[in-house]
DNA sequence: TATGGACCTTCCAATGATGGGAAGGTCAAG
DNA sequence: CTTGACCTTCCCATCATTGGAAGGTCCATA
């Protein structure tokens, strides 16, 4: 099987799957006499479960520890809970950061008469600082969400 | 007043200030005869405005944006509000994909019996996908967070 | 006055995940 | 045999931010 053909199995595209291959995620496949790279659907299932996570916002270093014990199989399941738990308490603090900006946003729209007054307080509070936390440093130990 | 002492009031690092001036989000300040760049009251506002922006997940781009109404202040403030409650329906949309990934993983660690056996069902369902909804194409209009 | 250290300048590189494209090789169908 | 759809590697761009190198400037202290 081509790259081409394991992307559109896999959901990933063959651009990616090279990529993967670069950072070490995923070990480079045989090629064939023609130097293209031949998998099969062993491969495939490794490039849905890396799609699956990815989709799942876990950062491809996270997916690299997932695969190890996904390798690894005399590793306990309980380190993928584990991590799985990590994941989703990270989730959760992300999410309590975009319920305060959005508050303080819909906070600021709620009092901004928009009649074309120069004094809008969002500019205002914005330049300002009014009141409202400002939670800096947000993802320190989660990096980007997609 | 030097860069140093105008990232010090404004909370921007002054390798940001270059940066913010480079990608012409702020304009080029006046010069000292030695060359530094001369920073005043108005500029740490400025700065102070971009750098809460930022912390609310609002993209230079996007802060481009607000900077320019805020400079023209012919401008109604109703295309702040307006711009403010685009920001907060966008957060409001991640905030709902998060949820979904971590009630996802939830469901998926509930059910892993953390026992050792080698079928953990949360390796399982990434790799085979099972039943969850997988929200691909996530932050097509957003952006990062940070 | 000389020197050291704390500033400042510009330029270059890296991060992470992904897309885009060029230049060139290969394969299969018409 | 040509055409088009693949494949290969390599380089560049994104976005916001940090890091560092090489070199200039300013000020206080020995």
């Amino acid at each position: 099987m081509n790259i081409g053909e394991a992307a559109n199995l896999s959901g990933v595209s063959a651009k990616m799957i090279r990529y993967y291959e670069d950072v070490a995620l995923i070990r480079p496949p045989a090629r064939n006499q023609n130097g293209y790279r031949a998998y099969d659907e062993s491969n495939i299932h490794e490039l849905r479960f890396i799609r699956r996570a990815r989709d799942l916002g876990v950062t491809v270093e996270q997916i690299s520890g997932l695969m190890h014990l996904w390798r690894d199989r005399s590793r306990a399941s309980s380190d993928v809970k584990r991590l799985a738990l990590e994941h989703v308490a990270a989730l959760e603090a992300k999410q309590r950061e975009i319920a305060e900006m959005a508050n303080t946003l819909k906070h600021l729209a709620a009092n901004c008469q928009g009649d074309g007054r120069p004094d809008c307080p969002i500019i205002e509070s914005l330049a300002d600082g009014c009141g409202h936390a400002s939670p800096r440093h947000l993802g320190k130990g989660f990096g980007k969400l997609r």
